[in-house]
Formats: structure tokens, C-alpha cells, sequence
RNA sequence: GCCGAGGUGGCGGAAUUGGUCUACGCGUGCGACUCAAAAUCGUAUGGGGCAACCCCCCUUGUGGGUUCGAGUCCCACCCUCGGCACCA
């Protein structure tokens, strides 16, 4: 009979597609699972190796839980606004909106021919009015609840895509995209309250069944940092600076304050003579880019105002700086500096001839070198002399709260979510700006806010959309006075950031989703995808979803209940793959040659899932020659041509029943675990002991119920990774449509014990041997079979000292 | 610098609570089938020693330790990858 390929692959798609096999029953909606991979931006070329990896084996999972009896929810969708697009627009003048659609047009029959479960009836489309009507409504929501805001603030812009570009999306001071610097920018722009939510969304992160590096990541990012806000008197302009520090036990040593050069009271603080070189000098930093100023080898900068500030403990005067090594969003944008125990202030008083107190010493009272910035005993500090640093800390900021000049407070490194953007192919911001009421929500009922389609999408600094007078025309919804709309769209890491929640209602015309069913239907059961979303977009969608839950649109605060990330595949030269190096691998040809399965399976067999690995040509083959091995097994068997009897070779047939439960219970085990490369090894184990079987047992032997159990067995727990394939060979035996709907097969702890087992018979832990014992013999009759063991029993004449048995596993002769 | 993950054959990768290191596969050697090759099947395969073996020694990044027994636990160090980083 004819070999697997992608013609079987067609057949049983087209099989699927009639039957509605995959379709999501709402009425069992008690068993759901609800099974989610990250969509994915539906970009012109075709589906990558990455998409199969994460896809193709997140159904497979899927799938034996579908056949575990769970109700699978496994819906796709496309995270369809965004810049390629524009890019491309701007490049072909060919419309965001056309390319966008051609493209999901063609990658839906791509994903088509992956032959995952997908329930296309639940599809969901960012770019679509009928969802980012509700993304808007989501805004507007956030608006409603004060945790959307516009505010005027120094924001990352990326010149080169002409943007301004969220905290997350810059890395080491270039932007994600595009590789481009950043620079800074006072720009006026929407952000999102998600600091309000730092601590539920770090308190969160211990009930989630997600990889520990992940929440690690979110903590870091997060950043929450417990301490002190102090206040230093500035008498003479009737003001005060407030610093944020970690180490109030360090107060007696800050002999100097640093603001920020963008600092609000830097004008102020200056005194006449110094006001020229400070102008000069916050002049020149703001025209930094952000990794000139954060890259750490660079000689610390800063100029002295003129002004002083009173100690709020001791009253001495305290020079006022202004240095670009303090940034002004984290904390207070001031510092106190203690150059004694600080590295970075040490730093700056070396360079700036600054004097270098001590008021800590090392707990043994020895005074370490300086600067010294671990904990130890104050000196120098007044009445404090003595106490150690954690004991000062909480005396100094009791006496600083009595002082009415301080108190204990957290500072976060998480920022507010910028969302706003200056480009055309995104969600219009639903706001109206009207020169009488200021910002004005849309109402509700004028949702979507249409995207218009004649638009200037050319970047030239300002929004796209700024330039179709008739979008920007409009009345205010207030006083119905002439307003303008908000030319802004917003990143799509919004529209990113509900999408799991819109996908089991994806039809409905009133509202997002229907509380009662979402509440039914989430938690995402398990969720999986590129760690590169482990902040951003893990991060933000917690958020939303954490918000909606406040503002009681859904019943549960955490969206993704488990999480799992697929590796990345690189490259046969064990890089990242790209165009420019020339080592992509297109799924497309090995498809063609091998089908869908082998490709999904060699993705299994030859990674471990969670760390990826370097694609490799052999691996594949390999992949191709077992799923044509199993075929020749089922062919042999359907066509009659392999002669079966009644049986009984009682070994042999336990030995077969024996890897039999032995490869279910581990492919069930490693399978729930995403260890797939496992799964099909024990797969090949139960193949290879079907062939030892025929081979050595004569045909009027053979057992025929063991033979079809077995090959039974093997089909079954093959048809998560090969379904295509696994259906087929299912039908050729003339077993009844289809395969996924019998259940997941169980293993029968009986049939996994052997009569007989190996033991390992060590002397002094070096192993001298192995010995045949009964199963069930005990540890005497262990020991005395293997002292009877020629090679064992010659180390064992000096006498034996110690004897450990471990049953079924080993005896160790100590002498 | 801080935090996290990891270092196992020629290669991809396996190893329950400490219990026969290297499952499964690739590659390679030998053999079968074939006129021959491919495909397929069988068989061997961690490294070294020995004429040879049912023999001995060594081996999970390095060095110590605990234990009858360590890839696994403890201490110190080296390297790789990821995150954070002038965050006060």
C-alpha cells in the first residue's frame, strides 16, 4: 500500500473539515480545556519553522488531551495591526489593510494544512472593526476607572520608526524593532496606569504554574524596592528636596544631593553665578541618547548649582548637584549621595574632589575599604553610633517621621504603559479633544471609531492620521462644540492584551464577551509560547485582564493559569535563522517531500521542546524512515501478509505487553510534560519490540490479540504528534472513524512487571556484574544468587563487611 | 555586579525520591539481500589498556567533601546562555 505523504495529509484534512471532528461543543463546556498558543502577526511569508514548534506540538498536546476526554478549546487568530505592514505600504503603496487581509488569507490555509484543531468558527482578527471596537471599549473602560491618563513626560522616541515606543520595547537603549537608538522626547501621550498594579501583579506570580524563570523576569522588570522618602530642607527658596533611598542607615554619610538634570526644582535650587553652566549642562544631557547615558564606563558628569540643603537630621548645609547619573522616573528623580557607601557617588566625589565620609564599619568593627556598601555597624552617626544597618534603618526613618521629613515608602522600577503611537495601521485612540471640555471619551454607542482609508501614511514625525482632515473633524460629544479627534493609535500590544478573552465569544455585537461564559471558559488552561513575550506581553495582559477583574467584567484575576515556552529551532549552523545568513529552513519543502507529520514529529523527537535546538537534516530523515516503519507494520499486518495465531509464547508475549504499558504510562507522563522528544523514543521502543516480536516468534505462536492490542496502542499514542498518518493506518486496519475520538489508551500496572529482573551487583559501589532474579525474590535470596556469581563471588574472599539490597535494583557488597 | 538556567559520547539528546551513566535516534564499522547501488533488515559502537577476552583502568566542566553508592546532595572555582543593571 502506498507510503504516508501530503496527499493522506489532504485526505484526512478534507475528512476533519466535513465531519466538524474539531468544533468546540459549548454544551460540554464542563470538560473544557482551553488550549492556547500566542497568535501570531500574519506577515507575507509563509509559516516558519517557529510557528510549526510552537502550533504543531502545542496541538499535539492538545490532542491527547482531547483524547483524554477533555472538551478542547484550541481557537487561532491573527494579531493583524502593526508596523510591517505600514512599512510595507510605505515601500509598495500597497494598503495596510489589503496586505494584511492577503496575508491572513494565505497563512489560514497554511495553518489549514498543518492539520491542527483549530476551531476556525471562534477566529478572532485584531485589525478587524468588530474587535478593535472592543479594544477601544477597553480604553475607554481604563479611562472610566482613572487608569488611563495623558500626561506630558520625557518618552522613548525611535526616529526611525518615527514613534514614541514603550518602556518594554527598548532595549539597552535601542529600539526592539528596528535596531534604531532611542532618544528621549517631551511629548504629551496616553499611558496606562500599570504601576497602580505593581504589587498585585507581582503577588500574583506565586499562584501561576508558569516557568520559574519567566516570573522571575516579570519580578526583576517590576522591579519593587522597599525604602525611604527623606526630605532635605532648602530654607532659603522655602522648599524641600525629597530623595528615595534604599539605605537610610547611610544618612549621617549623604554630603550632597544629585537631582536629575530634568529635575522640576533645578531652576530653582541654582543660584545667578551658576545658572549658565547648569543651563549648559542639562542642555547637553537631555540631547543624549538613551544609551549614552546609561552606558556605566563613562565618567560621571554633573555640575554644582550654587544651592544647599539642610541635613534633616544633623542641619549642616549640603551642596545641590545636578548629575545625569540619577534619572528622574525611578524614585524621586533626587538622591542623597553617600559617597562612602555607594559606588556610584564614590565615583563621582573622586572625580568632583568631593570629601568621602565614613559611617559604616564591617559588623567586626574593622573599617573595610571604601566605598563599603554592605550592611554593617553606623559610626559617625550621632546617636545611632552602633546600631547595625537594619536596626538604623528603621530607628532613622522613625525619627524622620517624627521630624514630619521622611517616611518608609517602595519604589518600583515599572513605569506607566505608554500606548499611544504616532502611526496609521493600529486601533484609533477613542478620544475627542475639544477646546472648551478638553479630552472627551467617544461614547460607547459611536464605537468602533472607524480607521479611515485615505490616509498619508508616509512618517514624517507626526501621526499618520493627522493628515485626513475628515477622520480629525468632528463635534464634541460634551458641548457639541467643534473638536478634533485623538490622531493617535494604540500599540498593539493592547490589542495583544485581551484577545484570549474575546476568542470563546468572538461573535458578540454588545459587548466584549458575556461574563457568565468567559467565566466558564477561562482561565487559559495552558498557554504557550516565546519567552520573548515573558515581559511585554505577559506582563500586560496579566494587567488588563487584573483590571477587568476590579472593574468586574470577569470573574478571575490571572488570564494564563500554566504557561510553557517552546525553544527556539535554529539554524543547521545553530544560529538564529535569517534571510541574511542564508540558513532558514523552510517547512514548505520538507512538507512537500515527507508531510505534515514527519515534519511535526521530527520537531518533537529531535529537541527537547523547552530549549530548542539547531535543525538538522538527518533528524528528520530518521523521522521519516520510523513513520515508514511503523507503516510497513500496519500494511504487513491489514494485508494478512504477517501469519498470527492464538498464541502462547508466554514470555514473549509478556515482554511485548510489557513495553506496551510500559511506552503509555511514559508517553502519557513526558507528554503532559512537553517532553515530546521522550514520547516518540519510547514510540520507536514499542516499534522496534513489535518487529523483535515477529522475528522471534514462530507464526503459529504468535498471539494475535497481543499483536493488535499493541499495534493499537502504538497508533494511538502516536496520533497526537501524527495525526494525518495515525488516522490512516487506523482506517487500513479497518478500525472505526477516527482515531481521535477513542480514548486515550491506559496502562495496566499489572503488565509492567516482569517475571524476572535484572539486578546490579556492585562491590565497594563499582559494578562487577548483573544477576537474573525472580520479581518478586527477596533481599536473602538476592544476596546468596549474587554471591553465587563466578566474577562477584572473587572480590568477596576477604569477607564480606556490609551487605545493601535494594529490590529489584542492585546489591552493593561492602568488604 | 545581582538573579535565573545550564555544562553528559563524534552529533541531537536520555537518566524516578542518590541505586547498572549514555535510553531513543543520527553518524560510523561489519554482515544479509542485490549483478551493483539505493532502500530495507541484522549486528557492533563512551574513552583507553591488552595478542585476545566472560578481564582491568578511566569517564557526566574543574577541584574538594558527604555516602556502601553521586550526573543527581554540600563547598569552592571555571565556562555558556538568558534576565536586570548609574534603579539610589
Amino acid at each position: 500500500m502506498s507510503e504516508y505523504s501530503v496527499r493522506i495529509d489532504e485526505k484526512w484534512q478534507r475528512r476533519w473539515e466535513e465531519s466538524g471532528l474539531y468544533r468546540f461543543d459549548p454544551e460540554s463546556v464542563d470538560d473544557k480545556l482551553y488550549v492556547l498558543s500566542m497568535f501570531s502577526y500574519p506577515s507575507g511569508a509563509k509559516l516558519h519553522v517557529g510557528h510549526w514548534y510552537n502550533f504543531g506540538l502545542t496541538d499535539s498536546w492538545a490532542r491527547m488531551k482531547r483524547m483524554q476526554g477533555y472538551e478542547v478549546f484550541e481557537p487561532m487568530g491573527f494579531d493583524a495591526f502593526g508596523l510591517p505592514a505600514e512599512n510595507y505600504a510605505i515601500q509598495t503603496g500597497i494598503h495596510p489593510r489589503e496586505s494584511t487581509w492577503a496575508n491572513i488569507h494565505t497563512m489560514r490555509q497554511q495553518l489549514r494544512a498543518m492539520g491542527a484543531m483549530f476551531d476556525w468558527d471562534y477566529e478572532v482578527v485584531t485589525c478587524d472593526p468588530d474587535y478593535y471596537r472592543w479594544t477601544q471599549w477597553l480604553f475607554l473602560a481604563l479611562y472610566r476607572a482613572g487608569l488611563a491618563y495623558r500626561a506630558e513626560a520625557p518618552v522613548n522616541w525611535c526616529p526611525d520608526c518615527q514613534t514614541v515606543l514603550a518602556n518594554e520595547q527598548v532595549v539597552d537603549g535601542i529600539c526592539e524593532r528596528c535596531d534604531h537608538p532611542v532618544v528621549h522626547r517631551n511629548m504629551t501621550q496616553w499611558f496606562f496606569r500599570i504601576t497602580a498594579y505593581a504589587d498585585r501583579l507581582l503577588e500574583g506570580l506565586d499562584s501561576l504554574e508558569w516557568p520559574e524563570r519567566t516570573k522571575e523576569m516579570q519580578r526583576n522588570w517590576i522591579g519593587r524596592s522597599e525604602g525611604a522618602r527623606i526630605r532635605f530642607p532648602v530654607p532659603e527658596r522655602d522648599a524641600a528636596i525629597e530623595v528615595f533611598t534604599t539605605r537610610a542607615d547611610t544618612l549621617f554619610g549623604a554630603n550632597y544631593l544629585v537631582l536629575a538634570p530634568e529635575h522640576p526644582l533645578v531652576d530653582s535650587m541654582t543660584s545667578g553665578d551658576r545658572r549658565g553652566a547648569v543651563r549648559d549642562y542639562v542642555e547637553r544631557a537631555g540631547r543624549k541618547s538613551e544609551i549614552e547615558r546609561t552606558s556605566l564606563d563613562r565618567e560621571k558628569t554633573g555640575v554644582f548649582t550654587g544651592g544647599y540643603a539642610e541635613h534633616p537630621l544633623t542641619g549642616e548645609r549640603v551642596p545641590i548637584w545636578v548629575a545625569d547619573y540619577v534619572i528622574l522616573s525611578y524614585g524621586t528623580g533626587a538622591v542623597m549621595a553617600v559617597p562612602g557607601h555607594d559606588e556610584r557617588d564614590h565615583e563621582f566625589s573622586r572625580t568632583h574632589d568631593l570629601p568621602i565620609p565614613r559611617v559604616i564599619e564591617s559588623p567586626d568593627g574593622s573599617p573595610a575599604p571604601l566605598p563599603h556598601t554592605e550592611d554593617g555597624v553606623l559610626v559617625n552617626s550621632g546617636t545611632f553610633d552602633g546600631m547595625d544597618s537594619a536596626s538604623a534603618r528603621e530607628a532613622i526613618a522613625q525619627s524622620l517621621a517624627d521630624a514630619g521629613l521622611g517616611e518608609p515608602t517602595v519604589s518600583y522600577r515599572l513605569r506607566d504603559w505608554l500606548v499611544s503611537r504616532q502611526r496609521y495601521w493600529g486601533a484609533p485612540i477613542p478620544m475627542i479633544h475639544c477646546d472648551t471640555c478638553g479630552a472627551v471619551p467617544v461614547p460607547e454607542d459611536d464605537l468602533p471609531v472607524l480607521l479611515p482609508d485615505e490616509v498619508d501614511y508616509a512618517p514624517r514625525g507626526k501621526a499618520p492620521l493627522a493628515s485626513a482632515p475628515d477622520f480629525v473633524r468632528t463635534v464634541c460629544p460634551a458641548c457639541n462644540g467643534p473638536a478634533s479627534r485623538d490622531v493617535d493609535t494604540l500599540d498593539t500590544f493592547v490589542d495583544s492584551s485581551w484577545y484570549f478573552l474575546r476568542y470563546p465569544d468572538n461573535e458578540n455585537v454588545t459587548e466584549p464577551f458575556d461574563r457568565d461564559w468567559i467565566d466558564r471558559m477561562l482561565p487559559v488552561d495552558q498557554y504557550v509560547g516565546g519567552v520573548e513575550h515573558a515581559v511585554m506581553h505577559l506582563l500586560y495582559a496579566r494587567f488588563i485582564n487584573m483590571v477587568l477583574y476590579d472593574l468586574g467584567y470577569v470573574g478571575f484575576p490571572e488570564p494564563f493559569r500554566s504557561l510553557t515556552h517552546q525553544g527556539m529551532i535554529l539554524g543547521p549552523d545553530g544560529r538564529r535563522m535569517s534571510k541574511s545568513r542564508g540558513n532558514v529552513v523552510s517547512p514548505d519543502d520538507y512538507i512537500t517531500d515527507h508531510g505534515s507529520d514527519v515534519f511535526r514529529m521530527y520537531l518533537a523527537f529531535g529537541f527537547n521542546y523547552i530549549e530548542g535546538g539547531a535543525w538538522e537534516d538527518d533528524g528528520i530523515r530518521a523521522t521519516a524512515r520510523f513513520v515508514d516503519r511503523v507503516r510497513r507494520w500496519v500494511d504487513a499486518l491489514a494485508s494478512g501478509d504477517m501469519e498470527l495465531g492464538t498464541g502462547g509464547d508466554p514470555d514473549a508475549d509478556a515482554e511485548l505487553a510489557f513495553v506496551e504499558h510500559t511506552a503509555i504510562k511514559r508517553v502519557t507522563e513526558d507528554a503532559e510534560g512537553f517532553r515530546f522528544n521522550t514520547c516518540i523514543a519510547r514510540l520507536m521502543e514499542l516499534t522496534n519490540a513489535l518487529y523483535r516480536y515477529e522475528s522471534e516468534v514462530s507464526p503459529d505462536r504468535r498471539n494475535a490479540d497481543g499483536v493488535h492490542s499493541a499495534t493499537r496502542t502504538l497508533l494511538s499514542l502516536m496520533a497526537p504528534f501524527a495525526p494525518h498518518f495515525s488516522e490512516e493506518m487506523w482506517e487500513r486496519l479497518g478500525w472505526e472513524f477516527s482515531i481521535f475520538n477513542h480514548p486515550w489508551p491506559e496502562a495496566d500496572e499489572d503488565k509492567m512487571v516482569l517475571d524476572t529482573v535484572e539486578i546490579a551487583v556492585q562491590v565497594n559501589g563499582r559494578l562487577r556484574g548483573t544477576v537474573e532474579v525472580a520479581a518478586g525474590a527477596s533481599e536473602e535470596e538476592i544476596e546468596a544468587i549474587a554471591r553465587d556469581n563466578p566474577r562477584v563471588a572473587t572480590y568477596l574472599t576477604d569477607g564480606v563487611r556490609r551487605v545493601i539490597v535494594v529490590p529489584g535494583k542492585l546489591v552493593n557488597f561492602v568488604v
